[in-house]
DNA sequence: CAGCTTGCTGACAACGGTGTCAACTGCGGT
DNA sequence: ACCGCAGTTGACACCGTTGTCAGCAAGCTG
């Protein structure tokens, strides 16, 4: 606390200032029951006197963990990401685990080198959506011992514990309700093929069509808003266009309705989108759209891998699968209250 | 990579490889010059066949750096910190920084015991926004030499680098532009007032309602959406109820237009929003919105962190004040292309 | 050829903690 | 008086890296 200089005090300074030596300082730190009260409380006076933080450093070098679990997604600022980030960081702050978040941009490359960093610093475990390609870097760190949890979609080329939700039977009863509706001229706007969501999407929403004899027309590109405003604006272009949308993300959703604003008959065309966000509620017509059970995602992740660091490492890669829900409101055709 | 066992493999191993000490390993990994071209090669090669990551934590606790950064932010779930968030990480990720992100939560108990976690692994900076009432853990570390840049809100009680936008000025040109439009009866409904920006953005509102003569008309509130949109439905209620809004961030507007959707006249009352966020183009009517350069500003702080780290730590705390930008669309009330 | 520089290399001590083990104290049992 | 034992404590090595410094060979100088 009265420290000015640039030397952070150490166990060696607490055990000069409180008489006694650094193991017994360590001892009392980490509540090994060896120590005398009278001791115990000279050394916790003297800690706390002189602010000291062990380092933890000094102590994962040794004890060979850090505490800390790698996190790489996609990108934050797209709110299913968001949201499962929220839930992970929450889970694992509990257990006292510091989270580094790491933003690959769906770039196997940037992927990499993340892999890379946050091999270097020794993470005790990995939380990642893999970005498209695959590649060697993963395997390698689980053969190497890493505990590693896939979400939102499987690792590609390895075998690891993992969670997704049910994508294809998510878009399939979409898709369905919009036939039900009437509708067959049905588009699907999707996220880059490469990635598995997308992929396992537009199969569902292929197999419903397919099933009701209707024929598909799909724009697959990257998921960003721009790129479904103008896919979704092509679609409704000649009289015979699309006359309702299934939306493969939430900002393509939004890029959907965006492009809807610019048509004249908004009102005849029924959008339907995946992920249920906060925001959504601010639309209008309401939204129906798929929901993933985004914060169980992301918490049910954090807890499968604080399974695998509590020891039960040995145990076969586990698969897990959430089911996806279609929440009804109006934007389908539907009259709700 | 043919490691089988638990062990790691060391700088000791690849000396061993290399048939050299692990000093010249050292040396090469670090490209210092005085090693002999063909000693190099020899490393070089046996380094890349183990497999070899040097451990960042043993070189880390050598080095007393250990290039990582902590953030400390409300929430990630909230679209503003995520844009924030997405343009610290890339900025620091460039420069070869990890990141550890903590959500504090608005809860300062929450953000010291942050603070401890991350000063415990002996982060090199701190990048935070601060969550309200203060307290001593933030003095403490800058007093103890790490460099903090406090972003969106200043600290309070220490002296930092700090980069805010003109919140005040912002609702200011908000309200008076909805009182141009004729409005009297304007309701500002806000985030909880012990946070910073909350309270500017009353300031701006309340200085514009009086300088125009009108009574002002508040809600502050935890910033959440059904807060915000019971708030909004009750402020409509009776017969003299507000016939336009302030929205004090995203979320709030989110809650103000999903109340407008139970409202019997939804088209004739106007409002504006704070944050540009992605989503926004969804929304209809187009959202008016004080537009604050989020990007810009996690971009800035990162920089401004950078540079204390690369040397500048004498020089006294620099404030920064970006401006904020009132994006006239549809919902104020002014026709828009 | 002694003496110096230059180029390259390795031994060794840190960094700040924890695990191992030995040592010391005072106690009761024989 | 001697032994064993439980309760405390500290010396020391080690985790995996880098900084310091000394050593050694070859080449150059005078």
């Amino acid at each position: 606390m009265l420290e000015g200089s640039d030397h952070r005090v150490t166990i060696r300074d607490v055990a000069g200032e409180a008489g006694v030596s650094i193991k017994t300082v360590s001892r009392v730190l980490n509540g090994e029951p060896a120590v005398a009260p009278q001791t115990a409380a000279k050394v916790a006076e003297a800690a706390s006197r002189l602010g000291y933080k062990p380092n933890e450093l000094a102590r994962g070098l040794k004890a060979r963990q850090t505490r800390t679990i790698g996190l790489i997604i996609a990108d934050v600022s797209n709110p299913f990401f968001a949201d499962c980030c929220k839930a992970i960081e929450q889970t694992l702050a509990q257990r006292g685990y510091a989270l580094i978040l790491c933003a690959s941009g769906e770039n196997p490359d940037s992927e990499r080198a993340y892999v890379d960093l946050l091999s270097r610093r020794r993470i005790d475990g990995l939380l990642i959506a893999p970005a498209p390609g695959g590649g060697e870097h993963l395997r390698r760190e689980v053969s190497a011992g890493l505990p590693v949890v896939a979400f939102d979609r499987p690792a590609e080329g390895v075998q690891t514990d993992a969670i997704v939700v049910s994508n294809r039977d998510g878009a399939e009863r979409a898709t369905r309700h919009l036939i039900s509706h009437g509708h067959e001229r049905i588009a699907f706007i999707g996220d880059d093929e490469g990635i598995y969501t997308a992929k396992k999407r537009l199969e569902g929403y292929h197999r419903a069509m397919l099933e009701a004899g209707l024929r598909p027309a799909y724009h697959m590109q990257s998921g960003t808003i721009p790129a479904a405003r103008e896919a979704a604006a092509h679609s409704m272009q000649n009289p015979g266009g699309a006359t309702a949308f299934l939306g493969g993300n939430s900002l393509i959703t939004a890029g959907i309705l965006h492009a809807l604003q610019g048509s004249r008959i908004p009102e005849e065309i029924a959008v339907v989108g995946f992920d249920d966000f906060q925001l959504v509620s601010a639309l209008r017509p309401n939204l129906t759209v798929v929901r993933q059970p985004t914060e169980v995602m992301g918490q049910t992740a954090a807890r499968m891998l604080l399974q695998r660091l509590d020891g039960s490492s040995e145990t076969s890669p586990r698969r897990e699968v959430l089911d996806t829900e279609l929440i009804i409101r109006g934007s389908c055709g539907c009259s709700v209250a």
